[in-house]
DNA sequence: CGCTGGCACTCGTGGACGTTGAGTGCCAAT
DNA sequence: ATTGGCACTCAACGTCCACGAGTGCCAGCG
């Protein structure tokens, strides 16, 4: 495209559209954003976005709206705008008194719905391979053992293993002693291999097998990839335009999770902050919504947390909010 | 009331109503439901009906709908309605391979959600209280300590505690073994005492009270109250009859947990099936709804479950597939 | 005394129709 | 390349009217 003036054009018509849901013409266009041209001039530049694909017109007779296309390169062209100073302090208030993971995870995705007014959407931290720090073995029945798994980053999962009933009291101690000197300190690669060999010196019991890959199996992290989601009301709320069933369709969408995350997945490589509009997401359920999202948590393998909205968002505002939660989140989950 | 004729209108007027969304009228009543009586006898009763407040007219020339009284008194009047057979399977082949609580949670609510075409609410089971087997105390970094809990019922519950970054490891090492020797075995309540008794036997150091604190708190509970819920697009989709606003305010009391539970708790003393019908919930931002809920677990400290949708809803499947899944679900838990 | 048929009345719904005004596209003039 | 002018389009809005579903009331009947 590259004219100024289109430029111009186009981003006057998307904060406008996006401010008061009417489509836009050329004669306010004109008006309110003295751009040193004549309500004719600009009707020319229109026709030519609408060619474009990047503008189009509800009906005849009616101003211009974006298309996704124009929302995109919108996006695009958008330099970044700096988040408002009351959002800055919600952030810190917000997140720092928060006690555990489950915690943050939780403040944050209200905390950014709150900020965006859309529904917010944080996907649990990708559990990293961390050396175990100690096994627990506790024998809640003859038959069964609880294990617990304590891993350096202060992660705490747990899992059952079937026990022979006949082992005795002491040799199960002297197992979970053993267990303990094997694993302790160990990251799930070698410890796989040291357990396997562990198992297998103690000799032909399978029910040390499985233990040993049960322990493994908590260390590399145990809990499924998961995403919370909270400000699910904004969706409905007066100011957008998605219909009872597009919202229907979200929600279910939201509830699912597998598509949600496949999206996330594949956002993840896009760079610090990620816009996916309307058809762009891929998805029918979410045909009508935008998805703005940044990941969290180490750069090697981040965890993703986002906005989503109808397609008629504030994208600049919904990328700072979604940039700084993700920043500040970085923060806290890395310490 | 206590007039055959009139309750069989109101049933009458009830279900037509829920199955068409169409306000009822005389004629069409005394046409499909064989009451032996003409249109204008059916009107007398109406109009009696509309006196007493259980029925309304949108508008002058419209038929009745039923007003939340209406529904009441309907709901009162019920027998019970059999689960159909298909849904008798559903439950059973939904629930049965269920690996833990969290898994047994997350079927529940998302079967039933199905089951009523409704929004489903399961709350946690009410943590039992149980004694402790085990604690474990790890240092995570000099000034913190992660305190796991491991109780006779097999729940694993942490917290963390700060630690003097002056204490050496040894010292660590025998205020973990020592704390051990003192809980393992007890329930919360005597671990209270025992616990302060030893942490001021120790000596004035506050942190050991906080760790006591921590310990007996995991032992508890630890978790919170919560209730969690699926089928949210079904307030939304094609059939309900609430407003955006409406929808977009049952969102939110969904989300904030505190108004939710407070009702579910006032539910719990009902009997078997209690049912809060539109205004009876006494939240304004439940205008319009009714939920239908059941207690499962143990029978002294129930959790509850339940569906909520809008107050136009089917009661008699709605509340059939509640006390199914409520009681399946009870033998789930309790076994 | 309860039930019924008849009748006048109300009022929301939906279609037809004209008006208004915002907005466009095109073109000739600068 | 830009502009003012002009004819054209069309959704939105209001009015009007006919329709019909539904009601309340009343007099008559078993």
């Amino acid at each position: 495209m590259t004219d100024e003036r289109k430029e111009a054009i186009l981003r006057a018509i998307v904060e406008g559209y996006v401010s008061t849901r009417e489509p836009v013409g050329s004669k306010a266009l004109a008006q309110h954003h003295d751009l040193g041209v004549s309500p004719a001039t600009i009707r020319n530049d229109m026709a030519a976005l609408e060619e474009e694909g990047l503008i189009a017109q509800p009906h005849t007779s009616a101003g211009r709206i974006p298309t996704d296309k124009g929302y995109r390169y919108f996006v695009d062209m958008l330099a970044s705008a700096a988040l408002q100073d009351s959002h800055k302090r919600a952030i810190s208030t917000f997140l720092s008194d928060a006690v555990d993971l489950n915690d943050v995870v939780e403040r944050s995705v209200r905390l950014l719905s709150q900020l965006t007014r859309q529904v917010a959407v944080v996907q649990y931290p990708s559990l990293r391979e961390s050396a175990v720090r100690r096994v627990e073995l506790v024998r809640m029945t003859p038959g069964r053992a609880l294990v617990v798994v304590v891993s350096a980053d202060a992660r705490v999962e747990q899992a059952t293993v079937a026990v022979p009933e006949t082992l005795s009291d002491e040799d199960f101690e002297r197992v979970a002693r053993e267990l303990n000197e094997e694993a302790a300190g160990r990251t799930p690669a070698p410890l796989e291999r040291d357990l396997g060999a562990w198992a297998s010196r103690q000799g032909p019991d399978s029910w040390l097998g499985d233990l040993g890959s049960a322990v493994v199996g908590a260390a590399r992290g145990g809990t499924v990839e998961r995403v919370v989601f909270a400000g699910a009301g904004n969706l409905t709320r007066a100011g957008s335009d998605l219909t009872t069933d597009a919202v229907a369709s979200v929600l279910d969408a939201l509830e699912e999770q597998v598509v949600l995350l496949r999206l996330l997945h594949e956002m993840a490589a896009e760079g610090p902050v990620s816009v996916r509009i309307g058809s762009e997401t891929g998805h029918d359920a979410l045909a009508g919504t935008s998805i703005v999202a940044a990941g969290y948590g180490s750069l090697d393998a981040p965890a993703l947390l986002g906005a989503l909205g109808p397609t008629r968002m504030d994208y600049p505002g919904t990328m700072a909010a979604v940039r700084a939660v993700a920043r500040y989140l970085s923060k806290v989950v890395e310490s």
